[in-house]
RNA sequence: GGGCGGUUAGCUCAGUGGGAGAGCGCUUGCUUCACACGCAAGAGGUCGCAGGUUCGAGUCCUGCACCGCCCA
């Protein structure tokens, strides 16, 4: 994805308006306010971005305050990797959670948000491998001492990137509280975790099969492993059948396989007993090829009996179905490729041949047999490493589990019993139905950047020591069982998913019984995408269970990806990555959050695009100069260190129509934000801002007040300075920095200010009492007018600067008449005559509209033609009339009469009658077209 | 194979059983004293298809098609 398209527009902007200026913000020492003068046209974000963070965070606002009696509010954030940087996922996070932050804080309730980065063992150690490598290095040359120390320097250099971006991104979490994976606390709560599931059972070592990947030479977790669909071969082969004394009788038994490589590995040939074909073989042994190894045949339901042959090859070292069918039966175990993907010593003549060369040796050696029947193309699922995309090998290996079944239980109890509620709901029963299958977990990593597994070797007996319950940090110093001090510790770590399992209750201070973790666990909500729903969140739900016998949270709020413009998804391969910071860069941190935050529903993958980013700045950019406005205004009208007083609710009925219906649709507006994000609907939530702000604050209220003003009149100061300061905060949660940047502007002429700073105000509270329907219905007709008279200027193309004389009849003609001199400017229409009824009007050359409530005629003599006119009109009496019908049909039915809602039935005829009364204006007026 | 999501304006997407919406794009006009990152006026829709429930369905139910994701 390019930003060139802006890039190129910001150019030329600078050329036109020439260097910026390097004056710093209001509040800055020795500074008094700012005048509007000081203000530019334009928002530059980069002008206010810092010194705004650096004000927060000196002010200590990220820190727990508010009030002691509410309920703490506490989102613990997602670790991202020490890998590198933060990508637009990270920003995503970041934004819905900071916005979910500010609005609880201002809302006064103790607030903490935990930030802290995670040491991703495997990934990291790619990266500082890779690193190595540039140097001509592996990890071995350098022992795994001085390889720690290196990725240690990486860990302390990329934790630095990644909390700049987040301050970079606004994130308000409090940074003395930020924590590593890796760090004293943390790695505490992993060893404490270890042993005590170790000693409850729940942790066991033992031989299975595992996912192995051969280029990171380490097991994996079976989520680590992507499926893919690849095309490959079936291979049928030919094993020998041998006769009671182990001769071959030159008959055969064909079995199918993907991978005629393990079968030097082959320890049974299993049919379906269902299959009459082989139903007779059953107990007789057959011969394994190559390696010319007699091995039974034996009958299990396991095997499928439409793949292939119906008969299967079993190699209990290679495939889950195999081990399992090889314990059933007793079977042997062997394993025929090495850590490095080479066939080992059991391979025979493939021995050090790597496993896909030694597929194709095999093919062709089984071929020259006369063992091949056939080969047929054949598209398979195989396992990727999700790290390193390498095809990862099922091996029978002995590594650390855990036994998952009993944490399970109580995880999908707390998630039917909604003690934790994900959001959006759908996501619970994807929860519930991997819980319900789930199984051991491989926790064993045989790498050297993570926590260490805390089990002992012995020596002499070759018995397993793990610290005891009480005293899980003490090294053992004697083997338990034979008590000989010959130990050596496992040389592997844990999967890192396993400490970012304990991540809620580990960063709050447990296994020790702390302030914070009294105070903010369990935690309010915990926020993240939804690809790692298995691998985070149902985990941290088990451990949380196990270890605090709490929940590790009430809310699993889960957002979707970020994608590039044509619905990819964002990676290095292929180049669409776009840098937050680039983002930032170029379109200011509020756009891009705003974007983010409003991009996509709940669980819903969104395309980030470089016109979507614009748009963004173009709403800050509105924010910032109604703000200017605003401001300005105020500067303008008050006596120096004057401030206004909010509206009087007392005196509401005496406020102008326009300050009614501004103030009743601000009052919906907070109901309306404060309703969606209750429901963690960020992203409706913001739209419905903008809808307020631009559309009605913007477009009429501004409009109105700014003639006003020009009367003289101060009374619309506090109007106007009321709802730019409700706005500034309803707005701050997902555009922090220009509303703060506005409101420390805004603040000193504010009789209301409570607060210091925005980020600290107290959210706005909708109040009923300024909910005014009348209000909001008058000024419908009023916009209907106005848009009425603009349209008609349109229609038959009246010269902009031009005034136009414009004649209203409304049987609310004292409504319109109040609100005139606001209306002639808007409609640049003067004299603008009102009345009650359209007798008056002119009737000759005429251009008309008539509404619901008001009809409107702009004499036009030389611009009107009686014909179009009148086929204007048609038109639009059409339309109308199928409108009239279409409600009378829907009230004529008595079915819709009895059961449909009164008060639906009710609006529908006051429709009806508004309907009929627009229909019956048209007909006059045609009529007197003649 | 099992499950989930999507299909709404040219594009990207909201939409809570009751008059089809937004942003971008498009057309026309405008340097109007907050903003051209703007203002005003407009065009643009069989809400994937077929049934069903309901007084009433973009919304609920069933089936189908296509796209995507997760699990196996």
């Amino acid at each position: 994805m390019t930003l060139s398209r802006t890039r190129s527009k910001m150019q030329n902007a600078a050329t036109v308006q020439g260097p910026r200026s390097t004056r710093g913000p209001c509040w800055q020492a020795g500074r008094t306010m700012a005048t509007v003068q000081e203000l530019p046209k334009a928002y530059e974000p980069s002008r206010h971005e810092p010194s705004i963070y650096e004000m927060w965070e000196r002010g200590g606002y990220f820190q727990p305050r508010g009030d002691p009696a509410k309920p703490p509010f506490c989102i613990v954030m997602p670790p991202p990797n020490v890998t590198g940087a933060l990508h637009m996922g990270h920003a995503l996070t970041a934004t819905l959670e900071d916005t979910l932050v500010r609005w609880h804080r201002m809302k006064g309730e103790p607030t903490l948000w935990l930030p802290g980065v995670d040491h991703a063992g495997i990934a990291t150690q790619n990266v500082v491998e890779r690193e190595l490598a540039k140097e001509g290095l592996t990890r071995h040359d350098i022992g795994r001492e001085a390889f720690l120390e290196r990725t240690w320097q990486w860990a302390q250099k990329t934790r630095a990137t990644i909390t700049d971006q987040h301050r970079r991104l606004g994130a308000s979490c409090d940074w003395t509280r930020e924590r590593f994976t890796l760090d004293e606390g943390p790695s505490r709560a992993v060893r404490t975790t270890f042993v005590r599931l170790y000693h409850d059972g729940l942790i066991y070592r033992g031989e299975r099969i595992i996912n192995w990947c051969p280029r990171c030479r380490t097991a994996l977790s079976d989520l680590e492993v992507e499926h893919q669909e690849h095309d490959g071969h079936l291979w049928y082969v030919r094993y020998p059948l041998l006769d009671d004394a182990g001769r071959p009788t030159g008959e055969h038994i064909v079995v199918a396989t993907t991978r005629p490589e393990t079968i030097v590995a082959d320890v049974a040939v299993a049919v379906n007993p269902q299959v009459e074909r082989w139903r007779g073989l059953v107990g007789r042994r057959a011969l394994v090829p190559v390696v010319e190894r007699p091995v039974p045949i034996i009958a299990d339901e396991a095997v499928d009996p439409r793949f292939g042959t119906g008969a299967l090859k079993i190699t209990p070292g290679h495939d889950v179905l195999d081990f399992e069918i090889g314990e059933r039966h007793g079977l042997p175990t062997i394993v025929s490729i090495g850590p490095d993907g080479r066939m080992n010593e059991h391979a025979g003549p493939f021995q050090g041949m790597d496993r896909f060369e030694a597929r194709q040796a095999m093919a062709r050696h089984l071929e020259s047999q006369g063992l091949l029947e056939r080969e047929e193309p054949h598209r398979h699922s195989m396992g990727h490493c999700q790290r390193c995309g390498t095809i990862v090998e099922p091996i029978a290996s002995e590594q650390w589990f855990v036994r998952m079944r009993p944490l399970a239980e109580p995880a999908t109890r707390v998630v039917k019993e909604g003690r934790v509620r994900i959001v959006p709901r759908r996501f619970a029963r994807v929860y519930l139905h991997w819980m319900e299958n789930i199984r051991d977990w491989c926790i064993s990593r045989q790498l050297w950047w993570g926590h260490r597994i805390p089990a002992w070797y012995c020596r002499s007996c070759g018995g397993v020591t793990v610290p005891p319950r009480e005293e899980p940090m003490r090294d053992p110093e004697r083997c338990q069982s034979c008590g000989s001090s010959d130990l050596r510790q496992d040389e592997d770590v844990l999967d890192t998913w396993f400490s970012s399992a304990l991540w809620p209750h580990s960063t709050l201070g447990w296994p020790d019984d702390t302030d914070d973790f009294r105070r903010f666990y369990p935690t309010s909500v915990l926020e993240t995408g939804y690809d790692i729903l298995f691998f985070w969140v149902a985990r941290m739900i088990m451990m949380g269970l196990y270890n605090t016998g709490q929940v590790p949270f009430y809310y699993v709020y889960l957002h979707g990806l970020v994608r590039d413009p044509q619905g990819r998804k964002m990676t290095k391969s292929l180049g669409n990555v776009v840098d937050p910071l680039e983002a930032i860069g170029h379109y200011g941190c509020d756009a891009l959050r705003y974007v983010l935050a409003t991009g996509a529903a709940p669980g819903n993958d969104m395309r980030l695009s470089a016109e979507k980013l614009e748009g963004g700045r173009n709403f800050a950019n509105k924010i910032w100069n109604a703000g200017r406005f605003v401001v300005q205004a105020l500067a303008e009208h008050l006596a120096p260190g004057e401030k206004v007083e909010a509206p009087s609710g007392r005196r509401r009925r005496t406020l102008p129509l326009e300050d009614r219906w501004l103030l009743s649709r601000l009052h919906h507006t907070i109901d309306r934000v404060e309703r969606l994000l209750r429901q963690f609907q960020i992203g409706e939530a913001g739209k419905r801002l903008h809808e307020f702000f631009w559309g009605e604050l913007c477009d009429w209220y501004l409009e109105m007040a700014k003639v006003r003003l020009r009367q003289g009149d101060r009374d619309v100061l506090s109007v106007l300075a009321y709802a730019l300061d409700v706005s500034l905060r309803l707005l701050h949660p997902i555009m922090p920095f220009v509303t703060e940047a506005l409101w420390q502007r805004l603040r000193p002429y504010l009789a209301w200010a409570e607060s210091e700073a925005l980020i600290a105000a107290p959210w706005p509270r909708a109040r009923r009492s300024w909910l005014d329907p009348e209000a909001e219905r008058q000024m419908g007709l009023v916009m209907g007018v106005v848009r009425a008279i603009r349209n008609l200027r349109a229609e038959w193309r009246v010269e902009p600067g031009r005034w136009v004389e414009a004649y209203v009849a409304s049987p609310e003609a004292a409504v319109l008449a109040a609100v005139a001199p606001a209306m002639e400017v808007l409609a640049r229409a003067r004299p603008l005559h009102i009345s009650a009824d359209a007798s008056s009007h002119p009737a000759r050359e005429v251009a008309t509209a008539v509404l619901t409530g008001a009809q409107v005629a702009l004499p036009l003599a030389g611009l009107v033609e009686v014909e179009r006119e009148r086929e204007r009109l048609l038109r639009q009496l059409r339309e109308a009339e199928a409108e009239v019908e279409g409600l009378r049909q829907r009230l004529s039915r008595s079915e819709f009469r009895t059961r449909a809602p009164a008060a639906v039935v009710a609006r529908e005829e006051e429709r009806l009658a508004a309907a009929q009364q627009r229909l019956e204006g048209l007909r006059r007026r045609l009529q007197s077209l003649g």
